[in-house]
DNA sequence: GGCGCGGTGTGATTTTTGTCACAAATTAAT
DNA sequence: ATTAATTTGTGACAAAAATCACACCGCGCC
């Protein structure tokens, strides 16, 4: 719990009686390998910090193909956001990929914790603005660079996602498919590069 | 500026002396048909709140090509907001496709208004935060549909934006060639649907 | 320590979409 | 009103990526 206070205190500063109140609103849960944190269907009930262990948030269309909208490592928030905040069901499915511990923050919860505490409103709007600009940036990269560009920037980007995940689950989150990702080779080093 | 306070009250109730204190923070501005509000490269001094008039926000990716982020039509928020919130150079475009005024909210202005007025920062939070959920939507439609689905979507999901937007760029939006947007023609009438 | 399953690489082929070229239609500008 | 500019449609073709099929690898699990 000690990683969520210094998380926050990345945007804000918070005193000691501040996040003794904090942490009275979240409720800690184990998750194991292949465990559905939120099916599809399911009322969204939390979003959740994910103090350790991945997950993989994706969408499963209407041919049963899978789309990865999210890995999530250490430090992450994660939830079907859409379905927490407007409490519709679920659209998303979240599924844990290795053991992992994480906090969980009921939507009541949360906008208590907003409510009552200005600093803690800031930190939730930091953070979905950045998450906010980080989802433009993910858009752009669709809309103009082919699957090798996006494959070299997912890896630029995220390297520390690339080494624990399998690329079948990359080229999910990538919109390409597994044979199209395999094919995708490492740029030839070029001489000049010595 | 009577239209602000009503996008405002969407969100949170504001008395009269408070939404006197918020338009203090902005400027208006007129803008022609074709003019830029933003340039790549420009410092980002602002967001805009669109009184009225249709901008849109595009990137030029290294071939040339434009990629449409966002188009903006009365009472939504508009900017190159990477480059807002971190305050580096432009990478998008905006530019006036119908004669418009906007208000101009710098970021020390949006994030005084924020510190002062819990209110306001609620407000950003929310605003902010259907952004997200709302880009999501958009992510999963690009990583699962293929152009004639997204277009259906997009025609379903923004009507007014269809009608006034040539497809041209619509097709960058969606990011189809607007030779293939072209040849997507309006599915058969089923006879069952008399 | 063998067995099974999930993951990966690769060839052959099909499908989808982009590109290029040009004409027609629509809209805007003087 | 006429002229110019922008937008749209469509055919022919090329390119990119998906799909299908199959072999193989590697690791966890009894």
């Amino acid at each position: 719990m000690e990683n969520l206070r210094k998380h926050i205190e990345e945007i804000t500063p918070i005193s000691d009686d501040e996040f003794e109140y904090v942490r009275t609103f979240f409720t800690k849960k184990r998750v194991r390998k292949h465990q559905f944190l939120i099916q599809a269907g399911d009322r969204v009930a939390c979003e959740y910090w994910i103090a350790n262990g991945v997950f993989r948030a994706f969408y499963v269309d209407d041919g049963g193909r899978e789309h990865i909208l999210q890995f999530a490592l250490e430090n992450s928030w994660l939830s079907d956001y859409h379905a927490f905040f407007y409490q519709t069901g679920a659209n998303m499915n979240v599924v844990c990929m290795e053991e992992a511990e994480v906090f969980c923050l009921t939507l009541l919860a949360r906008e208590k914790l907003a409510s009552d505490l200005h600093k803690m409103e800031h930190f939730f709007r930091m953070k979905v603005t950045s998450g906010y600009t980080a989802q433009q940036h993910r858009i752009i990269s669709l809309l103009s660079r082919n699957p090798r560009e996006r494959y070299e920037e997912f890896g630029s980007l995220f390297p520390d996602i690339v080494k624990r995940i399998p690329k079948k689950y990359i080229a999910e989150y990538l919109g390409i498919s597994r044979e199209t990702l395999s094919r995708i080779h490492p740029a030839h080093r070029r001489r000049s590069l010595n």
